[in-house]
RNA sequence: GGGACCGUAGUCCAGCUUGGAAGGAUGUCGGUUUGGGGUACCGGUGGCCCCGGGUUCAAAUCCCGGCGGUCCCA
């Protein structure tokens, strides 16, 4: 290893990292390709099982779709494809390629357009809905720029879901359902320290009417997004006609009959904002939301509650001469995606200069026996002693005993702690001799930190060293952000701060143009507001327009 | 999108400027030793010097193209 110190040089410490941790093999001979090794690929199916667990507890079900999408089907949605056709790769059926037309298929950068086409074989009526399914898998993406193991591949292994829904407020649940998700995972299982943005405009998934991020800091202050979610809106059930037969029709109504409407009667309280239509209806002196509408829905009223939509529904009638009304309507989606990007997260943030940090859930090793003895004598009855102890675990815990002899023991400790075991279990004469073990906790920067055991309580002494274990992670990951985020309402602060390794906190104008200015002059991406934006009163610091809230601003992998 | 640097044993690298017998460390294998924080020593093993073309009596070395990688800037 060349360079195992994590302060003074993280890039190279974490492309060290995972090598010798045995996590990726990047020998493999295309750019940003490598190969998952054992432990590695054991670390991620244990991530990945956890999230399925929560998915399936959320009412998913797990799917599975080709890698290849038809050319001609992936076309359909025009900002979808906007944002992928450059990187997309081109798949032809044994035919040299010549013209866009002898393009047949690609694989997949993500699966929204084959999953789509789907649906809408899938999906006829209300009682089809939600539809929620998650699929582990792999896109892939032909990056260009520099790539970097679990952080940025062509071949990205990730799960992605996709769901359904009758109406947007359904479709805004599963949002916020699926942070929950997400945060759920990060913070319970893995420790990852993060937080969530709303994606400036320009930014946002190709498709999507706004999309979500979680994201983290690494240690060289950039920002690592780790799970995004998406509304989707209509746009792809239009592209793809997924179209549901409801139980209550939809009003179209045109804006100049419910105008002329409002100026002469008084019974139902139209109201026109900006992005919004509100009807409200009056009855026993009392006033009632009937409809709203956003942007989203383009002219389409949605209905609020159901046993006034049937009423309302008489009334409306009796009222407009040129109402319509349909039953057939589009459906609402989203979809929230989580790769192995996690896993880098995960390494960076928790990891030190002697190796990896894993929280115990996902440790392919949790517990490692090591036998010290210096005859054979000794050899035999160590063995015996580490057997027994072994037995007495391994229903509860992943746990090994490494019985290699052409290592030293010193060798061992340096190895299981690049690896990341949590707990180490050390058996000599010594333990043999008052019927003990030593129990050692991996350390952050430290020598483990060693325990000695009775083996009759052994069961509840280890229970209580995983808590142990576990809350120093937990504590890290609490304050790891404290210093990584630099609030402030003064340009200088950035400019002197560029190269601290840190991200800004600002009030920003949400210009696109300004954002390029910004990134041109400082490197700098505007990533987002926080979901629950904290308002500012006053100026952009770049360019000095009304700035309503502050902004996420770092440069980001 | 623009630029800089790099590719030599499984790994990390020296050699390239000034063309002339492929080197070291580490790993790996055999052995002795050692073992509670990466034991020490001896012996062996391991290379289409990224690929293709060019210049030359002669290319790891110089030139052109490609592939792969690292980093910086937009």
């Amino acid at each position: 290893m060349n360079n195992m110190n994590k302060e003074e040089n993280y890039s190279e410490w974490y492309n060290n990292i995972v090598r010798a941790a045995d996590i990726i093999d990047d020998r493999f001979p295309i750019k940003g390709m490598p190969v998952y090794k054992q432990y590695g690929y054991s670390i991620i199916r244990y991530i990945l099982k956890e999230l399925e667990i929560l998915l399936d507890n959320n009412g998913f079900y797990p799917s599975w779709f080709p890698n290849l999408i038809p050319y001609d089907i992936f076309k359909k949605e025009s900002e979808h494809i906007k944002g992928f056709e450059n990187e997309v790769f081109y798949v032809t059926p044994a035919k040299p390629v010549e013209e866009e037309r002898d393009i047949k298929y690609i694989l997949r950068p993500t699966s929204e357009t084959e999953m789509y086409y789907m649906f809408s074989l899938w999906i006829k009526s209300f009682r089809d809905l939600p539809l929620l399914t998650y699929m582990t898998n792999t896109v892939y993406r032909y990056e260009t720029k520099a790539t970097k193991p679990l952080i940025r591949g062509r071949e990205l292994l990730w799960n992605e879901a996709h769901t359904a829904h009758r109406d947007l407020d359904d479709a805004i649940l599963m949002i916020n359902k699926s942070k929950e998700i997400y945060s759920n995972l990060f913070w319970n299982r893995l420790h990852i320290p993060h937080f969530w943005v709303k994606r400036p405009d320009w930014d946002k998934f190709a498709g999507a009417d706004f999309t979500y991020a979680a994201e983290t800091i690494l240690p060289d202050g950039r920002f690592l997004q780790i799970g995004t979610t998406h509304l989707l809106g209509r746009n792809f059930s239009r592209a793809y006609d997924i179209i549901f037969e409801d139980e209550h029709p939809f009003i179209k109504i045109d804006k100049d009959t419910l105008e002329a409407y409002d100026q002469k009667n008084n019974k139902y309280l139209i109201n026109f904002e900006k992005n919004q239509i509100t009807i409200k209806y009056i009855e026993n002196n009392e006033i009632k939301l009937v409809y709203q509408f956003q942007e989203h829905n383009n002219g389409d009223i949605n209905e609020g509650n159901k046993e006034l939509m049937k009423d309302i529904e008489n009334k409306i009638k009796s009222i407009f001469n040129n109402v319509e009304l349909k039953k057939q309507k589009y459906v609402w989606q989203t979809s929230f995606g989580l790769s192995m990007r996690t896993l880098a997260a995960l390494i960076s943030i928790h990891g030190d200069n002697k190796g990896l940090i894993l929280p115990f859930d996902i440790a392919p090793i949790q517990i490692i026996i090591i036998p010290v003895y210096y005859s054979d004598e000794d050899k035999n009855k160590v063995i015996d002693y580490s057997i027994k102890i072994y037995n007495l675990l391994r229903d509860k815990y992943r746990v090994k005993i490494d019985f290699d002899d052409s290592k030293s023991p010193g060798w061992k400790f340096n190895n299981y702690e690049l690896l990341g075991v949590p707990l180490r279990i050390t058996i000599g004469k010594r333990e043999i001799e008052d019927a003990s073990i030593t129990i050692s906790i991996r350390m952050y920067n430290e020598k483990y930190y060693d325990f000695k055991a009775d083996i009759d309580n052994l069961g509840n002494t280890i229970k209580k060293i995983i808590e142990i274990y576990e809350n120093k992670i937990i504590e890290r990951a609490k304050n790891y952000l404290n210093n990584k985020i630099f609030k402030t309402n003064n340009v200088k602060d950035i400019e002197n701060n560029l190269n601290a390794n840190i991200v800004f906190k600002a009030p920003f104008c949400m210009k696109e143009d300004c954002a390029e200015n910004v990134k041109k002059n400082y490197s700098l991406d505007i990533r987002g507001t926080d979901i629950n934006p904290e308002t500012a009163e006053g100026k952009c610091i770049f360019c000095n327009n009304d700035a309503r809230y502050y902004v996420y601003i770092g440069k980001s992998y």
